[in-house]
DNA sequence: CTGAAAGCGCTAACAC
DNA sequence: GTGTTAGCGCTTTCAG
């Protein structure tokens, strides 16, 4: 008794313990713990009931070097403080709770130097897959990805080169729709506010795609600003001010996220600014939040949830041995305009 | 460099790759990669250079075995749509980021049998310490924790046992001294709003200590009213309504967190309730939101940063071989009055 | 400063 | 159905 306490916190128990405890071999201890090939019962039932007495809890750095099989799958994402990005692990988790495999998350902070820090980490424990956001990366980071030898997903966004598969919306064609929707409802004097861009490849590429759509039907946008950390339903505010007083003929809103447009929102109810005859607004990503805001935002939805389970399940089935390799699944966001973007 | 090519997608790269590169013994590029030990700055070049035109990268699985080390520190949450845990998780990296720990992210969901798991999967990766959040496990999991013999540490509560260390706040206090300020400005009738609790530990010892500490006063709660997922902005808004229709004479609604009270207030705000001279309200967690609210709401901020940044701070020390264990680390949550809590 | 040998805890492959 | 043997890729230890 106590010398089994002693032991038990001295060195953490192996398969031998379990071995000798219930007088069955290593490799028999190893077949019952993995429900690999066949045992009598019997034994099964002493290897377990000895297992559970003692508390054995595998050594699964051993396994997976012996087997060269980890059930591990990379998920490298930007941040967790947008709300965005938890709602595409839960996707993900959702499809690989049925499996065997288990997400392992990462967070890069929107640093690619961070991002290839944290892959060389994750790719170290040999995972057997790596779902990973965004299709910008460095070189290294690119090269690391191809020459790993494991299925590759890159999600959340379409617009460019795949490393191995893909899955996620188009953020240009996002933002076009978007650019269209407005103008069809007859708002000509548009302003765009949104992140500073460098960081956030996919709220340019909406911008770009915004722009170009306006373009084609011969507008410019008629004014912008940019925000950087902080609370962003406050920076929505404050930006909005800004512009309102800058622009006092803007027409439109259209904001990179959700949460600045609810902040944009919220600051033209208490200034009785009629909305959407004044000025109209719409924001990106159709977050729950706004379903509690006074009046019905105008967004597009992101496909958050589904593309993580989308991006699993190619990651599941490859990494089961399925061939494959390549794939680009893209989803369509639907656009909801709400009550701030018709006239 | 063809066949480089084949070797490189068949099968990973291993030490003795490097070795046969760079014409040197695999213990020297092990010595190398590591920086352990004095190796000549001549075939240290050598050595990096071959990994590095490879693109070798270790493997992690085979190191830890051989020396019995891990760098992980396993990190349990219930949630990551909470904003809460993000923010504290955010503490936890900004710590070990100055260290050689990793932290890895496990979700429960706020089901015990699905912590077990989680927590059964981590352990067996042998980290090199553990942080879980709240203090309520079961027995299961308690006896893993216990027996893993390596640090522990529960975060958020304070209220109750903990295993070996504990960082955070105590809830019961929390809502006694909430309590106690919504009476000292003279609101009686009061009302509660939350999550169904039996989830949710935290916020009914918050609901404990509030209604408690009204009691001393000689007050009791005057309604009450329980939300179950969804929009937790739109429940708010809808309970709210619901509350002060089943009791118009609430002098004070206390919700359970801040974006339910958020729903409240912009409830209150739609329907011309004045706040806080016709109702007062009140939240939990000082959350960034908030800052861009039209009026700024009563709350008690969680430190979640700071529990955060503490608990990774004992893991750190603690797995890095220093003495220690038991430690207990009550932070002390500020109350803003913010202007929807005076009379 | 560098190398050779042994073994971490487990599982694949094969014998019995 | 069960046991034995070898070895996963690295690091520890010890020898030079």
């Amino acid at each position: 008794m106590a010398s089994d306490d002693l032991e038990n916190a001295s060195r953490p128990l192996t398969l031998r313990d379990v071995s000798e405890a219930s007088g069955v071999s290593e490799m028999t201890v190893s077949r019952v713990l993995r429900n690999r090939g066949d045992v009598s019962a019997a034994t099964r039932e002493k290897v377990l009931e000895a297992a559970r007495a003692l508390g054995y809890v595998p050594n699964k750095i051993a396994g997976a070097l012996a087997s060269q099989r980890v059930n591990l799958v990379a998920v490298i994402v930007p941040s967790l403080q947008n709300l965005v990005f938890p709602e595409v692990l839960a996707g993900i988790s959702e499809v690989l709770d049925q499996t065997h495999f288990q997400p392992v998350y990462g967070v890069t902070n929107y640093k690619p130097e961070r991002e290839e820090k944290v892959l060389y980490e994750m790719l170290s424990w040999r995972p057997s897959g790596v779902i990973i956001a965004g299709l910008e990366h460095s070189d290294a980071s690119r090269a690391m990805l191809k020459s790993a030898g494991i299925p590759i997903v890159e999600i959340m966004d379409t617009d460019g080169e795949p490393i191995d598969s893909v899955v996620g919306i188009s953020h240009r064609r996002a933002g076009r729709e978007m650019a269209q929707a407005i103008v069809k409802q007859g708002y000509r004097k548009i302003g765009f506010l949104g992140t500073k861009m460098p960081l956030d490849h996919r709220a340019r590429k909406r911008f770009e795609g915004f722009t170009q759509a306006l373009a084609k039907e011969g507008i410019e946008i008629h004014d912008r600003e940019f925000y950087e950390g902080g609370s962003a339903l406050l920076k929505g505010r404050e930006m909005t001010e800004t512009i309102l007083k800058r622009s006092p003929d803007l027409e439109f809103l259209y904001y990179s996220n959700d949460m600045i447009a609810a902040g944009g929102l919220l600051y033209c109810l208490d200034n009785d600014i009629d909305v959407p005859g004044r000025v109209g607004l719409a924001g990106f990503n159709g977050v729950e939040l706004l379903e509690g805001l006074p009046v019905k935002l105008a967004t597009m939805d992101a496909c958050r949830a589904e593309i993580g389970r989308e991006a699993a399940r190619i990651i599941a089935r490859r990494a089961s041995g399925e061939e494959g390799g390549g794939e680009k699944v893209v989803l369509t966001p639907t656009i909801d305009l709400g009550a701030t973007l018709k006239r």
